[in-house]
DNA sequence: TGGAAACTTAAGCAAGTCTTAAGTAAAACT
DNA sequence: AGTTTTACTTAAGACTTGCTTAAGTTTCCA
């Protein structure tokens, strides 16, 4: 699921991008109103964050251009601002959700959460099948027809992480920071054995993990 | 089942939590009415104990606000007004009932089992059953084959959260809002330990809790 | 205010998980 | 083809996590 932030702050901006690149989303982001007008006018959002003080162009202004053209994104604002008036106005022009600044992290995630829920966004289900393997979200967890393999933390992080972002490369470095966070970093070669691990544990189940090794950049989950 | 309570008046609001809490509901709240629609808006919350006068966004917009979006959440309308235009106002824009300050808190309590008694807050049924254990929402009381097992607050309030959330992974820290509320916290190690004095209840009774430890995650119940 | 119940904390233990490193295999470059 | 680089596999030891028990501490009620 492709998402869209557009945030004054560079700061902000930056830690929304790794978080939400962390959950699995594929993130793109941009600090400048107009820029992020062009950005979401190219339709391949299904989310836009959005703040409303910017740069060139207002968020609120923003949105009501974006719904005056039709496009189905989901439009979740930040605001700092206290006053009713920008949330009540936010609302009527055609936001989905609103999050006021500041908010945490889970706060936001919970948002999101809730806006796929609700059917907003389209997030497929809280199951990924890929060929005989199904991978549970929800109960984290993996499947090959049928047969439940249990795999370690990292492990099923690891399988996630290359699932839920079909169609583009993860490098091992990326990988790290998606299994522990900006600050930690795990090495090149445990991601491998991880790896190693998790594609043994469903080779003995029978199955095969599709995740493809692009040799020098990382790896990779090609959707069909 | 998780709560929350929007009103203005601080000592209420503590009465209020204070009492539900001790009801055994798992309770938030909060005094201002922007940041109650933004705890709202995340759906976690069966009931909504809304005060109509708020800072900042009042009561009634909250309320349809909520209900534009969908949410599922019952509301119950908490007024000081006396006209009865509020109140049919209320009722209309979808709350689920009303209580005018003053009032008894088992004036409240009352409210509060009728909304569920008439279905109208999805309490499934009163009893929840696994295996030959029964857990009794109304009662707060668990059974093994007949045998009643007494359990703490705590040690009730985990199991009550993993059994009405069957097939969902909690992590220690969400359990730990849920026993706690927003404000305090409970460490993993004690929730640890309640868990691990409940296990040992049921097991001495003959049984064995359902819940099961998915390392490195939290907690689940899996139901058939 | 005293006692009981409940909660938290700490420590020890068991089990699971992670990392490392060494060896092997495979691909890419010359 | 031979060399070099890159990735995979394995297993051992280090580390982490979760469970349990028991001892403190707090809270609640009479």
């Amino acid at each position: 699921m492709k998402l869209l932030i557009i945030e004054d702050s560079a700061s902000l901006r930056r830690s929304l991008r790794i978080g939400l690149a962390n959950l699995g989303f594929a993130v793109d982001d941009t600090g400048d109103g107009a820029q992020g007008l062009s950005m979401a006018m190219t339709g391949e959002y299904e989310l836009i964050i959005l703040d409303i003080m910017l740069p060139s162009i207002d968020g609120i202004t923003l949105l009501q251009t974006i719904r005056t053209k039709q496009l189905d994104s989901k439009v979740l604002i930040l605001s700092a601002k206290q006053e009713p008036e920008d949330r009540v106005l936010g609302l009527l022009t055609g936001a989905d959700d609103y999050l006021t600044k500041p908010f945490s992290f889970d706060e936001l995630h919970a948002r999101l959460l809730n806006l796929m829920r609700r059917g907003g966004l389209k997030m497929i289900s809280d199951i990924i099948t890929i060929d005989n393997l199904a991978l549970n979200l929800q109960l984290k967890l993996l499947k090959v027809a049928d047969n439940v393999i249990d795999l370690t933390p990292n492990e099923y992080k690891i399988v996630e992480c290359l699932f839920s972002n079909q169609n583009k490369v993860f490098s091992a470095e990326k990988l790290s920071t998606y299994l522990a966070g900006q600050y930690d970093l795990i090495s090149k070669n445990s991601i491998e054995a991880h790896l190693s691990s998790a594609r043994k544990k469903v080779r003995v189940a029978g199955g095969e993990l599709p995740i493809q090794t692009k040799r020098g950049f990382g790896y990779i989950v090609q959707g069909q």
